[in-house]
Order: structure tokens, then C-alpha cells, then sequence
DNA sequence: CAGGGAAGAAACGTTACGTTCCCTAGAGGC
DNA sequence: GCCTCTAGGGAACGTAACGTTTCTTCCCTG
């Protein structure tokens, strides 16, 4: 393998990354040893201690690099719909990236460092809801009151609890925290208008 | 210390946990190991062994021995002033357990066994948000609607991802989600009684 | 009081950690 | 195109915890 090339710099540290995924995917998260990436890799335990003091870090890095961007999902045609599809896609995404893995990363790495770990979990995921609660506007779904995009975050967050925390989030779940919570808070509070 | 008694049973179990305990209150969870439950309980790691296959189960048994029952608060004259005494209660609960603790047992044990897990993350809160909804009825501020605890439950399910995801919880995040989410949602379903 | 089951001590091989030493390939300056 | 110097990569090391095995000894049970 390490038959003649050496790599640097940018393209070491792609295949590192690529060998890490490939390594949780085939033994996850707590399966996953520095010795195991740099076989993997083709390269060397000093190599990876070089770049990350902690396994927690590595793996981190590894995920930011492959992680998808969220995109604004198609126009469903209601407020309920729009906001349905695109939590189920924050969901796949998790699940994608495991709730193990993401627990361990939660776990091992300090909350300082949680800003980066927050990436993967979407935490972006309100420069989604804006467009989402715009196209709801448009429709006259709710009032003109300002952008409560605080009450959309919310839904989020549960879906988030409900994946790593809890272990599953089924359609119905998903269904009843937009149908329950979240669109009669919107839309309630256009109604209302009432300053607390 | 092994002076002359050998323990047997239930003496044996209590004091095992006890030093499970204090070994993650000194070294953090991912600091405790079998060697060193089994050197401060005084015995020897086969008898941990016996007991427990891995470690996020001893540390599981350990603390559920010690978990306080959560008690219905005192009546605060409000249904929101009696949430935010709840919900404070069960937070401080969760970081008396401490967030890397709960996220390692999170991560370590197979969702199967999640239902012991939710013990320690009180799942069972909802046997005191009935009493706090009925006393809220009393004093008038819910219709006669049937009990929808189903929405107090997520407000503390986002306590639960404040604490543990997020990493902390402020009061004035807290009072949001009483206020802004919980009780609108609570009041709105008496005023509304719109089925579906 | 006899028997058996479990406590506790000691030691073992294994695995991963985190580090050190050294050699050499290759990037970049001249 | 040579020279330097950085960084890649190999190997080995001590340490620590894992998970298990063996054995002795105590205490509960019948």
C-alpha cells in the first residue's frame, strides 16, 4: 500500500478522514482505535496523534467533512407539510450519522467544544426554518406578526431528544410534534397578537 | 479492610454500588473502571464480573439504587410557576447525575435497555405533571378538556435535551419553555376545544 | 456439622493507549 | 537540479485496563 507515494497535507488528511467513517461504520464508535484508522489509512499512529490529542476529535472532524448540507425541501403546500419534510430530514441525517457515534461525541468531548458538535446536529437548521415559515406567510397560514422562528427551534430540538435520547422517532411522533406543537403555536400566536 | 468479614448478598450489592458512585464522582464516568469499584468496595473484579458484563451497566444498577423519587412541588398559586418548580427539580436532578454520565449510558447501552435508563432521565414524570394539571384545573386556568399531558411531557423532554445535548440550561430557557410553549399550548386547548 | 456456592486474591494473555526514536520521502527555496 | 528541513511512516516501548482462569477460604443452607 504504502508502496512508493507519500501524501501531505490535503490529501493525507482526506483519507484519514475517509478511513475514520470507514472505520465507525465497520466496528462503530467505541470500535473505532487509532490503530485501526492508520492500518486503514495507510499511514501511522503518530500521524493521527499529530493532528488529534483525542479520538472524540478525530471522528468529529471526519463527520464535519462528509456532512451534508440542509437543504430547503420542496414546497409541499402547507406549513404542516414543509415543516414534516424537513424534520424528517434532519432525522435521516442523524440517524445516518448514528446515534451512537453522536452520543460518544457528546459524551467525550467537552461542552467548549460543542459549538463544532452542534454542526452535526443542525443546529444551523433554523437557516432552513426561516424559508420555511416565509413560504407559510405567503400563504396567509399565519398572521403577520413577527417571524416566531423560537417556536420552530423547539420542534427541532424534539426531534433531536427523540433520536439520540430516546432511540426512535416514528413517522407518528414526528407527525404529532408539527401537528400539536408546532403549527398551533404559530399559528396561535397570530391569532392572539396579545404582548404577554 | 477485608480485616476478617466477608459480605455476601444484599450487603455486599449496596456496598458495591456505593463505591461505584463514589468512583465516578471522583473520576468521572469514563475514569471509573472495574479495578477501581472493585479496590474501593474491597473486593475483587470477578465478583463485579459476576454481576455485571460491562460497565455501563454496573454504573446503571448503581445509580438507579440512589435515584431520589421526584415529589410533586408545593402549590405555587400557578400553573406556570408550578411547571418552572418541576421542571427545576427534574434538571437539577440531571446534573446531580451529571450530563457525561447519563450520555456514556446513553452511548454504552443497547436501546433495549433504555427503559431502565429513562428511570434515571424520569420518564416517569409524567405521574407528577397529572397532579399539577388537576391542580391547575382547580384554580381554573385549563378548561374542562380532557388531562392533555401529552403536552406537558415535551416540555420536559427539551429539558432533558437542554441538559444533556445542548449542555446547559438556563432559567430564562427554561421560563421560555413554560411560558412560551407549554402553558399557551395547555390554555389554548380549553379555549379552542376545536376536535381533531 | 457437613457441603456447596460464592467471596476474594492473584496472576494471566490481550488489546489499545500514548509516546519515543529513527529513517526517509518529498515539498519548497535557492 | 541540488539542499535543506519538514513531516510521513515504521517499529517498538511502557502502561493500563480488559476479561478470564485458578485457587483458596469463608459463610450460608440443609
Amino acid at each position: 500500500m504504502a508502496a512508493t507515494t507519500r501524501r501531505h497535507g490535503e490529501a493525507l488528511l482526506r483519507a484519514i478522514h475517509a478511513a475514520v467513517r470507514a472505520e465507525v461504520a465497520a466496528h462503530g464508535y467505541a470500535g473505532t482505535t487509532y490503530e485501526g484508522v492508520a492500518k486503514r489509512a495507510g499511514t501511522s499512529k503518530p500521524v493521527l496523534y499529530r493532528r488529534w490529542p483525542t479520538k472524540a476529535g478525530m471522528v468529529l472532524d471526519a463527520f464535519l467533512e462528509a456532512r451534508p448540507g440542509l437543504t430547503v425541501p420542496a414546497d409541499t403546500g402547507s406549513l404542516s407539510g414543509d415543516l414534516k419534510a424537513f424534520l424528517r430530514t434532519a432525522q435521516s441525517m442523524m440517524e445516518r450519522a448514528g446515534r451512537q457515534t453522536l452520543l460518544g461525541l457528546l459524551a467525550e468531548l467537552d461542552p467548549s467544544a460543542g459549538e463544532a458538535v452542534r454542526e452535526l446536529l443542525f443546529a444551523r437548521g433554523a437557516d432552513v426554518l426561516g424559508p420555511l415559515l416565509d413560504r407559510a406567510r405567503r400563504r396567509g397560514e399565519l398572521g403577520d406578526a413577527p417571524l416566531p422562528i423560537g417556536i420552530a427551534g423547539p420542534a427541532l430540538d424534539l426531534v433531536r431528544h427523540e433520536v439520540l435520547i430516546v432511540g426512535s422517532l416514528t413517522d407518528e411522533k414526528l407527525d404529532a410534534i408539527v401537528d400539536e406543537i408546532a403549527v398551533p403555536l404559530l399559528t396561535a400566536r397570530s391569532r392572539l397578537s396579545t404582548g404577554s
